[in-house]
RNA sequence: GCCGCGUUGGUCUAACCGGUUAGGACGCCGCCCUCUCAAGGCGGAGAUUACGGGUUCGAUUCCCGUACGCGGUACCA
């Protein structure tokens, strides 16, 4: 058999979605799953749409989810070049071909004509207006006009584009790999351009021909492309060459389920749709992505490759290399999918988690300049150690930590009402002092210090340990009080708990 | 309009060739743990498997129809 080969091919018209970035993971998994190549291939057939910069961007986003296209743009490869516009010539040479064997043909009709027909067609209650078998016979074409006049109109220089040959009355039938036989009829379809009148081939030739001489074996795209198939298809025929595979992914809708996922729906619900940040060229408006806005490329993998996939039984937690040794295209769902950012949200929790301790360290050194001053690395360890558990994002460390690098500046005055009682001051005078006469300031002895005290008042913890957190860190809740106090530290403690005892005794 | 694809709790999904109290996860709610919050553990609510027919002893599963949704219908991909 031969080498199994994908190639995940965008148009450089802005920031890759995150609709096409399932799909490049989808044909990554496939390709790696099966030791074959996974190819990277840019379709720029349309300079009109073009954006600068998508194409670095594409590769940025790629290099942080760690997908590594093994040839292609950037790479290189055997069957290069991998920018079609670099491919006219090979394009050219192919057209020429179907051309010769009259399975295309040239089309001289304006856009004006062109509209003219399909409102005629409307007109004449033509249940789909399209350039056909039927419709071409009225046109000005290589078909209708006299060879001289077609002669002549392409040696002035005139305008024309290429339209395939699509026959009458049969039927096209192929296998998609997730939905099983699709059977179309001609009739329904329309003689598609081919080359453009700027000559560049449209997306259905260039595609076909790419493929074919890439040596693609499994073609694994969007759903949006499941109606054009058939095109794609009658070209294989027409130039006698051996069909890949097709699997049409499901598409990724709206949170809400109406329509494709967007970037202004994602605006509106609140969540990114890039996976990197993109400030529009032309516009200057911002988009922020996945990445900066503190997702973790192993969560937004493993959350990509369940929205739509599934391994068959419970688990969802995969590393790349699991789902690599896991993915196949049979058990992809054929149903469209609705966004779900909380579950992206606690993907990324679960990996945020797992994460080396030294990645919180550094994270708190790097955004608190007087964290390093203040603490010794076991501390900030032993206070990321602490919080970790509660954080979503790694930036939620900043907010969560605040209380250790910041004396509370004054006390919730609603939160003081609830939690301060006759008892608590007299109370915490004597936590005070016993606090200072300890001689090894350390949870399990501060604990010891504080519950005695308690315990010989005979008060509940309930009553006492919340306003010694609120003086202590200003807040109402939090971790384990004793783990706080100990790596605050003795002075700074007292300090905290002198102050508060200053404004309320 | 026409063509195609789809339809299991709010969401993502499981259920091999028809026989399960329709399973799991996210979210939501509650309990336990705890001074508290989070995490964790346990539990709960939530699905007449879109609807209607058929085939069958039996249909989420097979067939037909309807509805709804999505996609396509460009010299865009």
């Amino acid at each position: 058999m031969n080498k199994i080969r994908v190639r995940f091919a965008p148009s450089p018209t802005g920031p890759q979605h995150i609709g096409g970035i399932r799909t490049a993971l989808y044909n990554y998994l496939f390709a790696k799953k099966n030791r074959g190549d996974f190819i990277l291939r840019i379709e720029d057939t349309d300079q009109k749409r073009f954006v600068e910069g998508s194409q670095k961007y594409l590769l940025k986003a790629f290099e942080w989810l760690n997908i590594k296209p093994d040839e292609g743009i950037n790479i290189g490869g055997k069957y290069g070049p991998y920018k079609q516009s670099e491919r006219k010539d090979i394009y050219k040479k192919y057209i020429d071909i179907l051309l010769k064997k009259d399975l295309a043909y040239y089309a001289f009709d304006t856009p004006q004509e062109l509209d003219e027909m399909r409102k005629r067609l409307q007109e004449a209650k033509v249940a789909a207006p399209q350039y056909n078998a039927v419709s071409r016979m009225t046109m000005k074409n290589s078909l209708t006009l006299p060879k001289d006049e077609v002669e002549q109109k392409l040696n002035s220089g005139e305008k024309y584009v290429i339209r395939i040959k699509v026959p009458q009355k049969q039927s096209i039938k192929f296998k998609d790999e997730i939905r099983g036989w699709i059977n179309i009829k001609t009739d329904v379809l329309d003689d598609k351009v081919l080359m453009k009148s700027d000559g560049m081939p449209t997306y259905h030739f260039a595609n076909v021909v790419d493929d074919h001489l890439m040596k693609i074996t499994h073609v694994i795209r969007g759903e949006e492309w499941l109606p054009s198939t058939p095109i794609h298809i009658l070209l294989y025929k027409y130039f006698e060459w051996e069909e890949p595979v097709f699997a049409h992914l499901p598409l990724i809708l709206k949170p809400d389920g109406v329509g494709k996922l967007s970037k202004r729906a994602a605006d509106q619900a609140g969540f990114p749709v890039f996976p990197l940040n993109w400030i529009d060229p032309e516009t200057k408006e911002k988009s922020e992505g996945f990445k900066e806005s503190g997702y973790l490329p192993e969560a937004i993998i493993n959350f990509l490759a369940m929205l739509g996939w599934s391994p068959g039984d419970n688990r969802e937690l995969f590393t790349i290399d699991q789902l690599i040794k896991e993915f196949s295209l049979e058990r992809i769902n054929k149903a469209g999918v609705k966004f779900d950012i909380k579950k992206v949200n606690w993907f990324n929790q679960e990996y945020l988690k797992r994460k080396e301790p030294i990645i919180f360290v550094n994270y708190l050194k790097t955004k608190i300049p007087t964290a390093k001053e203040k603490y010794s690395d076991k501390l900030l360890e032993e206070i990321c150690d602490l919080l970790k558990d509660r954080l979503i994002f790694l930036k939620d460390l900043i907010s969560e930590t605040k209380f250790f690098f910041k004396k509370p500046i004054s006390y919730d005055k609603k939160l003081i009402k609830k939690l301060l009682n006759e008892d608590s001051i007299p109370t915490l005078m004597k936590i005070a002092d016993a606090f200072d006469s300890l001689t090894f300031f350390e949870a399990p002895y501060i604990k010891e210090a504080f519950l005695k005290i308690i315990e010989d008042k005979e008060l509940k913890l309930g009553k006492i340990l919340p306003v010694l957190r609120l003086a202590i860190t200003g807040l109402g809740s939090g971790p384990d009080l004793s783990k706080v106090i100990y790596i605050l530290g003795k002075k700074e403690s007292l300090e905290r708990l002198d102050k508060f005892l200053d404004s309320y005794k």
